[in-house]
RNA sequence: GCCGAAGUGGUGGAAUUGGCAGACGCGCCGGACUCAAAAUCCGGAGAGGUAAUACUCGUGCGGGUUCGACCCCCGCCUUCGGCACCA
């Protein structure tokens, strides 16, 4: 018997796969396709975290199990390699960060490597390469050319820290996503997306996806539609103010208005203001804040009466005074409301602070205490043509009003914003433009693409907010494609976010030069079956590509509305003590460490088995011993194999039961149950005097997808012929993983007071007889009277008595 | 505040079209092997209770529906994740 030495047999079973090219996929468009994904990694000088296999070989179970199934499958690998962390290394140890990205790669396509994920690394793809950007750079041209590519001067979120400015997306909390550093407002002319454009169908094409519901929920909500009215204020001065409110209903109980510090009126009406510089002081102050002070100073409210000027309620008719604020946003409606503070509860404490009145126009509640903001039992009052109805009707009854007075305009709003594009970085795609004073901003003739990244001295991010390309005159002084006249470059590079917008398509036909993938690749291999990623990237990458390919569906460059047919998410592993796992923390584990004594087999079935693939869970050093000693066990097992192509009898049933459960489970994000089953089979092989290969076998076809080297090894070992990864996936006979005879339990009043052996189509009858048999059960119902039996064929059978 | 997910032994977690709660693993206890240990193998256990049975209690808390509830309904509590002055 030999040993079980695993670095050895995964060394040469990784070989072979390489050498006969065992996880190509074909451009075969004949036969059935499937193409599971993973998000690619940014390969940091850290090296592969252990956290990184467990989405990684989930779904190298569902690839590996496809092929056996006949599928022709593509699982790829590549790397989303520009961004900040090499960048900031190349600064700091004076290495071009093109140098530092290649070392990075190497190492961690060596650790995926050693993992044995079955990637087909003739399609790998790295998104630094210009052979790759060039296609990243075509399609922020034909954003350009389409007009969704547009250039503001505008209040940008700068991180004070990174030096950059940065897309809402990745403020989070008030600060930057990436390092914590604060994050202010800073105007800044940037390349802007229009993401908003698709707002509505990012949200409505969601019901056709097979996501799970919190990627669709967090999605839906940071687009966060909102459907209401916009409806004209007038002033005294005859100026109209545009409002919008979800609550028209309340319109009668508006009793001031308030616009954002910036709202345009201020400067317009400066002549009639009595309080002009006053404003001012208060609109730079809030200017000033950070977005982190803004949220956590926003219990309390604060604000000026505009002194000059009323506004006229256009329902009941009554002066209210204007007010600025910054709790009313520029960005968000038309940057004013119609305050109500009876039904609104930031209105009320606004009011509450200015002593401003305060009407109940929804019944239900008391105002004098807080706002009542129900919508569902309300009763309207106080609000002449529409008292007595109900809120919804009240809605619908003031909107139609609004609307036929020519005051009112439904309308829907999103909270999504534009997506903020210019980074003031390196080491990310350079935007293919050019500023000519003649003809202004011009796309560069594809001809000319990729447009390459200079080579500069210094990387540093300057703190005037310019792009280190800024210095390069050589590389910016250039000629304008349209007339030929001096012209500029711009400097600014792409985020982060560009190159995996849509990497997903270059797998599917990686080589071609012509265009980003062919239309027949495309046809066969898209949509992406299933796409696992983290939850962090739901409302970055995912929404971001989502957009992409929807605008690349309406040019006609891919053909499916939406990229990924199903999206799933997995935990986190956390280290020991429960806690993220870091370096400060001292809890990082290293999976080279495990592989080393271990084996990869046993860290692939440890972080599978390690518990709900969905939730975060503490890696545990026992439990790796756990799982390495379960495949000691199937090793060991295969030393007294007898011969056997069918099923032994004591087997059958466990054998049928088992496939079909793993088959299942592998399907549902159920690994650890799906081992779980294997491992109580080989309890049960302990059982029986012998195991013959059939069910060996069928043992390490169940599990070669979790443990590829091993099984492989075991299967050579065993002489069955071939190698596992060429066979075919087994399948379960539906008559045959029913039990003949089962277990019953029997209940009395609802307890269960005895079990009986019972063949599994037995009748009521039959079952009442035997319980009738038991002396337990007997000694329940001596005495009392049976009013009720309740019986299921094959699960329970409850006798009620009294 | 809003949206979402989740609360089960010492521990990671199983089990829901309502049907024997605790599969599988870890840890623990006992035994075998060993001079001994490690490794391996065999066995044991939810809590209370009993000499041992019996029996009672038990899936965050309080109610309800049902022959029967971890599962469904109503009302709470706690934890985690996301969003947050979005009118």
């Amino acid at each position: 018997m030999r040993d079980y030495r695993h670095r050895e047999i995964e060394e040469k079973w990784q070989q072979i796969w390489d050498e006969k090219e065992s996880f190509k996929a074909y451009n075969d468009y004949t036969r059935p396709k499937y193409y599971p994904l993973v998000e690619f990694p940014y390969p940091s000088g850290q090296g592969l975290h252990v956290g990184h296999p467990r989405p990684y070989t989930a779904l190298d179970i569902v690839a590996r199990k496809r092929r056996l199934e006949g599928y022709n499958v593509l699982y790829t690998m590549g790397w989303d390699a520009f961004g900040l962390p090499t960048e900031n290394y190349a600064i700091k140890n004076h290495i071009h960060p093109a140098i530092v990205t290649e070392d990075n790669i190497k190492r961690f396509k060596a650790q995926l490597k050693s993992l044995g994920m079955s990637f087909d690394w003739s399609r790998e793809i790295n998104t630094t390469d210009p052979n790759y950007y060039k296609w990243t750079q075509w399609i922020f041209i034909k954003l350009f050319e389409n007009g969704l590519a547009y250039k503001k001067e505008m209040d940008i979120n700068w991180c004070t820290s990174c030096k950059v400015g940065l897309a809402n997306e990745e403020v989070v909390g008030g600060v930057c996503e990436r390092c914590g550093g604060a994050v202010v407002k800073r105007a800044k002319s940037q390349w802007m997306l229009k993401i908003t454009e698709y707002a509505e169908r990012l949200i409505d094409d969601l019901d056709d996806l097979d996501y799970i519901e919190r990627v669709k929920s967090q999605q839906k909500n940071w687009i966060g539609k909102s459907v209401g009215l916009e409806v004209d204020f007038r002033t005294t001065l005859d100026d109209t103010l545009k409002v919008y409110t979800t609550r028209p209903d309340t319109i009668y109980g508006a009793t001031y208005m308030v616009l954002s510090p910036d709202h345009p009126l201020i400067e317009e009406r400066k002549a009639h203001i009595e309080n002009y510089a006053e404003l001012m002081a208060y609109r730079e102050q809030s200017k000033l804040k950070s977005d982190f002070e803004r949220t956590e100073l926003n219990k309390d409210k604060t604000g000026i009466e505009i002194k000059g000027f009323k506004a006229l309620n256009p329902a009941s008719g009554e002066h209210i005074t204007i007010w600025i604020s910054d709790y009313v946003l520029m960005t968000y409606g038309t940057g004013a409301i119609m305050a109500v503070p009876g039904h609104d509860t930031r209105d009320w404490e606004f009011a509450k602070k200015f002593d401003l009145p305060i009407i109940e126009v929804v019944a239900g509640g008391d105002v004098a205490v807080e706002a009542y903001t129900d919508c569902d039992t309300g009763i309207i009052v106080n609000s002449a043509i529409i008292n007595g109805l109900k809120v919804d009707e009240a809605k619908e009854a003031m909107s139609k009003f609004l609307e036929e007075k020519g005051i009112g305009t439904r309308k829907t709003n999103f909270k999504l914003r534009d997506w903020v594009f210019s980074r003031q970085r390196y080491w990310g795609e350079p935007i293919p433009l050019v500023s000519c004073p003649e003809c202004g901003w011009v796309a560069l003739p594809a001809s000319e693409l990729p447009l390459t990244l200079p080579n500069v001295t210094s990387y540093e991010p300057t703190d005037t907010g310019e792009s280190p390309l800024s210095a390069m005159t050589e590389w910016i002084e250039t000629t304008c494609p349209k007339c030929g006249g001096h012209a500029h470059r711009e400097t600014d590079t792409m985020p982060q976010w560009a190159g995996s917008s849509w990497y997903f398509l270059r797998y599917c036909d990686v080589d071609n030069q012509d265009e980003l993938a062919s239309m027949d690749a495309l046809n066969y291999w898209m949509p992406v079956d299933w796409y696992n990623g983290g939850m962090e990237h739901t409302t970055l990458h995912l929404l971001y590509s989502r957009f992409w390919h929807k605008f690349l569906f309406d040019i006609g460059v891919v053909n499916t509305k939406e990229p990924y047919a199903k999206r799933t998410s997995h935990g986190m592993i956390m280290g020991e003590n429960n806690e993220k796992m870091s370096k400060s923390r001292g809890n990082v584990v290293n999976p080279d460490d495990i592989i080393q004594s271990s084996g990869a087999d046993t860290l692939r079935l440890y972080e599978m088995f390690i518990g709900d693939f969905e939730k975060s869970v503490p890696w545990s050093d026992n439990s790796v011993k756990g799982c390495r000693r379960f495949l000691d066990r199937v090793w060991n097992l295969s030393e007294s194999i007898a011969e056997g192509e069918t099923y032994s009898k004591p087997l059958e049933t466990i054998m049928h039961k088992t496939i079909k459960k793993v088959t299942e489970d592998y399907e549902s994000l159920k690994f650890n149950t799906a081992i779980a089953a294997m491992m109580a089979l080989i309890n049960e092989f302990k059982q029986v005097e012998v195991v013959n290969k059939a069910e060996f076998k069928t043992l390490l076809m169940l599990l070669n997808p979790v443990a590829p080297h091993v099984t492989e090894e075991l299967w050579e070992m065993i002489g069955a012929g071939g190698m596992i990864t060429d066979q075919t996936w087994p399948v379960f006979d539906p008559e045959k993983v029913i039990d003949d005879v089962v277990e019953m339990a029997v209940q009395i009043n609802g307890k269960v007071r005895g079990i009986i052996s019972i063949p599994v189509d037995a009748t009521q009858d039959e079952a009442h007889a035997l319980a009738m048999e038991d002396e337990k059960i007997m000694q329940f119902i001596t005495g009392k009277t049976i009013v009720k039996e309740v019986f299921v064929p094959g699960k329970i059978f409850n006798i009620v008595v009294k």
